[in-house]
DNA sequence: TTTGCCATGTCAGCAGTCTGACACCATGGC
DNA sequence: GCCATGGTGTCAGACTGCTGACATGGCAAA
């Protein structure tokens, strides 16, 4: 994505900050006084890795003309073909509003379909196209690299137990628990 | 925040795909063949925290009038005074063109200045006024309730070891690496 | 010194997402 | 049968963030 320039030499941009955080975890600086020093950092690496996926992936995906929520969208359709576009937007974290969007914009390139009368209700059930499923794939190939460098940071031995702690911290953040 | 309503017996929600990946993760089910089940749970999970922390802090903040990113701005001019709005855009993990109209509101409501004129370079040095380090204040008190929440799910041994993994995680997938 | 390069600030345009609002359908209890 | 509740789809408006582009100010190498 690169879409914050080169920072070559810079002598505080966030790497640097982050690590100021690291190097001196017991020293008196300050600020210790006020926040935990540990704790701020949760959240502000958290939302660093998050926007660092969100970049990864969607450069990843830029040459497929897909964005993330696009194949999000896709991803779950493949998994669970038939889903509304209620609970798709739930399933990618999006509002129904925007995921309607998507939706539509995959309708419109023929990735996905859905009846025009609802045959239950108001949910209009989707399902991938051939060439949904096929789009798919190919996004499953670029993203899959992103999902190895991801991993292939992490110790073997750790990653089930890093992905339940990210799953429960989720959880407990989740907007109505 | 609310934004999705309220789910309260759908039958395939984003908790209950999760569920399904974790309730099953050594069955051959269709897709095994396609991804590996927990690879492609680590970045779905990932996004869901991150967009779970997301909602929380926008709730948070939403009684103080202020935005997520603005938070995060005025967090890092208590840790650093002076910082350009370039170098807050890469702490903020924003572009500057938008860092620069979150500073603006800030500077409209008067919790930070800036000065007219570049005193090196073309880089203007921002700086907390009173009242900006009273909203930071303010705002550390709820965002730290949000922390708490994350914190308290996470058993206090592997806090740490979460945390550097999460960074790992941040530091593989940046724009530039 | 001069030239090329990098970083910064800023303007304009665009895409994506959210909130608010309304209408429709199903299911429940009365 | 009737109505209240909840889930769903959709429209309109607004906001936020990003990309592209340009001009300006240091810095280092030629």
């Amino acid at each position: 994505m690169a879409k914050h320039g080169k920072k070559s030499k810079s002598h505080s941009d966030a790497k640097s900050l982050a690590a100021a955080e690291q190097d001196a975890p017991n020293k008196s600086d300050a600020r210790a006084h006020q926040i935990g020093v540990l704790d701020e950092a949760l959240t502000y690496v958290l939302r660093h890795a998050a926007a660092s996926l969100r970049g990864a992936m969607a450069e990843a995906l830029r040459p497929l003309d897909l964005s993330t929520a696009q194949h999000a969208c896709l991803e779950l359709l493949g998994r669970s073909p038939g889903l509304s576009s209620s609970e798709l937007a739930r399933g990618a974290f999006v509002s129904r509003q925007s995921m309607n969007l998507v939706l539509r914009g995959l309708q419109d390139r023929g990735l996905v379909t859905r009846p025009e009368i609802a045959p239950q209700g108001r949910a209009l059930p989707t399902k991938l196209t051939a060439e949904g499923r096929e789009a798919l794939n190919s996004a499953n190939v670029v993203t899959r690299s992103v999902e190895k460098r991801m991993l292939a940071a992490i110790p073997d031995k750790r990653r089930a137990r890093f992905r339940t702690d990210l799953a429960v911290c989720a959880a407990v953040l989740a907007p109505d628990d």
